[in-house]
This record gives structure tokens, sequence and C-alpha cells, in this order.
DNA sequence: ACCAGTAGTAGACACCATGTCTACTAAACC
DNA sequence: GGTTTAGTAGACATGGTGTCTACTACTGGT
């Protein structure tokens, strides 16, 4: 007896599956409530029993699925120690690889970007608290807001992650990625570049004569 | 006589902003092709003389956006030179500033996220072409795949623009985000976020016991 | 100033997907 | 084995789509 009907559970998997199956090959919008009962082999009608619509179902996914990878990350988030592990991140694109069809749905933007963005904000805000406790831990002083850092920094991921999981087949494993993302993030894009030292300062260069 | 009857320029521009400011209020999906008439005031039957339907003119929306910028970066991009200037980042700003409704919507990921896709893809393509001319130029080799480069550079562009266009007011200036993220993008986070000198090696970090 | 051509319009149309409901059958739970 | 709950087929009103027709009004070229 765990919490739901066998049948249940079963019809929602199903629904699940087909929607995300459809949603990549046709995209989100060309995809009908009977498009997805037909493949799921399902009344039309059992949809309506479950979901209110579409954009129900796909909202649906997406908290489940945050839901699932908060739970991996959980042992992972550095609490005392706050350093540079990457271990998370390396736990998210393992995720990522596993969960490759629904990552792939989310990231592309379908259904309106709604579904992108929930899962954009959550990863943001999870990036930021960590940024503060780092911040803290260590008696440092950020020198760019946390919270524009924290953005940034889950973009970087984000379309990272998209070019990853679209290349087929995969190349690189999720520790390659993850390392590469870290690498870059960490040292910035002049050191990736292949350049040595530092950046020029560009006090005077992002400030023309206009 | 600038190609066009004066009609259809009227015409495309008044559908153009009216579909801009119903995204911005319903988001894209629950704005039908009568509401966007009805707001331009035009009968529904020229909606579908100048577009196949509300996907075709978001896309028009979207190209015509990226033409304009192409043009205004295209004296700013570097050749000969082939520096760090940031000045083409400041221009892309500048005029996510002026078309601030337009970007929003694009941003938002709106339209089954397709509108954001040709814009991020055309921003990469962009930035790998200025990466590769620029580490031939120097003579230098990339210590990061130069594809995966772009994509993250341009992921914390966006991701970045889209909370600087969303804040009300904008109370930073374009030249002060594109600091932000000039420091933070060729510096890195280790940087970004307080410390001094370089990150740790990840090399045994990355990869635990498993 | 005119006129040929093109743009805008109202209204009608068939079509399709939506979301709701009913009365029924089948399965799960205890 | 009996009760509850899930799945189902089919019917329904609704609303948006994309097409078309016959008409009016404006524009650009000469």
């Amino acid at each position: 007896m765990s919490t739901e009907d066998r049948r249940s559970r079963r019809t929602r998997r199903l629904l699940r599956d087909a929607l995300v199956s459809l949603a990549l090959e046709r995209g989100y919008s060309h995809v009908t409530v009977e498009d997805i009962t037909e493949r799921a082999d399902l009344g039309r009608a059992t949809f309506y029993k479950h979901y209110a619509d579409k954009d129900a179902l796909l909202s649906r996914v997406v908290s489940d699925l945050l839901e699932e990878l908060h739970e991996r990350l959980l042992p992972l988030v550095p609490t005392s120690s706050v350093g540079f592990t990457g271990k998370p991140v390396l736990e998210l694109f393992r995720h990522a690889l596993e969960e490759r069809d629904v990552y792939r749905v989310i990231l592309r933007g379908e259904g309106d970007g709604r579904a992108l963005q929930e899962f954009t904000d959550a990863r943001t805000a999870a990036a930021a608290q960590v940024f503060r406790a780092r911040a803290e831990h260590h008696g440092v002083t950020p020198r760019i807001d946390i919270d524009v850092l924290a953005r940034a920094w889950v973009g970087e991921q984000i379309a990272v992650m998209r070019w990853w999981l679209e290349t087929n087949p995969p190349q690189l494993s999720p520790e390659e990625v993850t390392g590469m993302l870290l690498d870059l993030s960490l040292r910035g894009r002049y050191w990736a570049n292949g350049f040595d030292g530092g950046p020029p300062d560009r006090a005077e260069e992002i400030r023309p004569e206009d």
C-alpha cells in the first residue's frame, strides 16, 4: 500500500512516457491529448481524471524530476566543508544522462519555456545558497553580486548540458563534461582560450568614446 | 519606393507590436490570432494575408531582430585587432535595452522555445567564429573545445540578460552589466567569489571513489 | 488626375482539439 | 466477496484555426 492505487501509478507513468517521447518527436505544441492517450493506449477520458490539461502533465513531470534530483544532491551539497568539490555538478550531469529524454524536452524549452524556467530557477536558487554559505564560511567578500553569479553559472551549466545531451551518441562521459565546465567556470575564459596570466584590465576598454 | 506598400509595412508593424505586448501579458500560447488582430485593430483575414500562422509571425520577429543586431555589431566585431574589447557585448546589451519587450518575449522561451533557440544558436555561432579567429591570430591553443566555450559564454550572457531585463525598473546601466559579465567570464568564478590566486586543482576532486 | 493593382475587410465555412459529463465495466483493496 | 475507485466509450458544446469569396479603399506609377 504505497500511497496510491496500482492502476493510477501505471497510468501516470504511461502518460508521462508518452508525452516525453511525443514531445521529442514532434515538439510539445504539436502533441494533442489524444496523441498522448493513444500512444499510452488509454482512453482520452482517463487523461482528464489525472491532469487538468497537457500543461499540468508537463508541469508535474518537471517537479517530479526536480524532486528526484534534489534527493540525489542532498548528501553531496557541501555543508561543513564548503569547498569547490564539483561533486554536485557531476551528479547533476549523471542524472541528466539517466533521464536524458526528459531533460532534453525540458531544456528545449517546450511548453512556453515555463518548464525550463522552473528548472533554471530551482538550480539558480540552490547555487546562490551555496555561494552565500561559502562566502560566509571563508570570510570572503564576493567581487560580483551573488545572484548574478548564480544565474551566470547555471546559464553555463544548462547551455553546455543542452549541447551535450543533444550530441548523438554522447561522446563525453559525465566526468569529462563536468571537468571542462568546472575548469572553464572557475578559471575563466581568458585562461580557457589558451592565454596565460590574467586578462587585461577592462576599465577603459568597456567605456569607449560615446 | 522602399520595396513595399506603405499599408503592408504599417500592418506588419502593428501585428508585431500586438503580438509582443500580448505575449508579455498572457504568455505566447494564450494569445490567439484574433487577440492579435483585435489589439492591432485589423481584420482577422488580414493576418493570414501576411503570415501563415502565429508561429510564422514570431519567427519573423526574431529574424528581423537578429538582422538588426547583426548590422549593429558588424563594425564592432574585432577583425584585425582581435582583442578582448567587450564592445560587441556592450552593444548587444544596449540593443536589448532598446528593444526590451521583444527581448523579454524571446528570452522567456515563448513559442516552444524555438525563438530562443534560434537566437541562442545565432549568437553561439558568432562567438565561436570570433574565438577561432582570436586563437589563430595570437597563435594560441584553446584549453577547452571552442564550441563548448562559445555555448557556455552565450549561456552566461543570456542568463544574465534575462535577469537584467526582468528587473523593474532596470537598476544597472548596460555598461555596468556588461562590466560584471566580462569580469566574471574572463577571470572566472573563483576570482568572482572573492578568492585570490587560482582555484585548486580539480583533477582528483572530480573523480571521487566510485 | 486617373486607373490598374494590391491591401484590407466582413462573414461564412468545415475542421479539429478541448474539456465536461454520463452510464457502464473492470480492477484493486481490505 | 463486497465496496470503492480507476478506466472507458461516446456524446456534447465550445472556441480557435485556416480558407475562401465578394466587396471596398487605398497607393504607386504614369
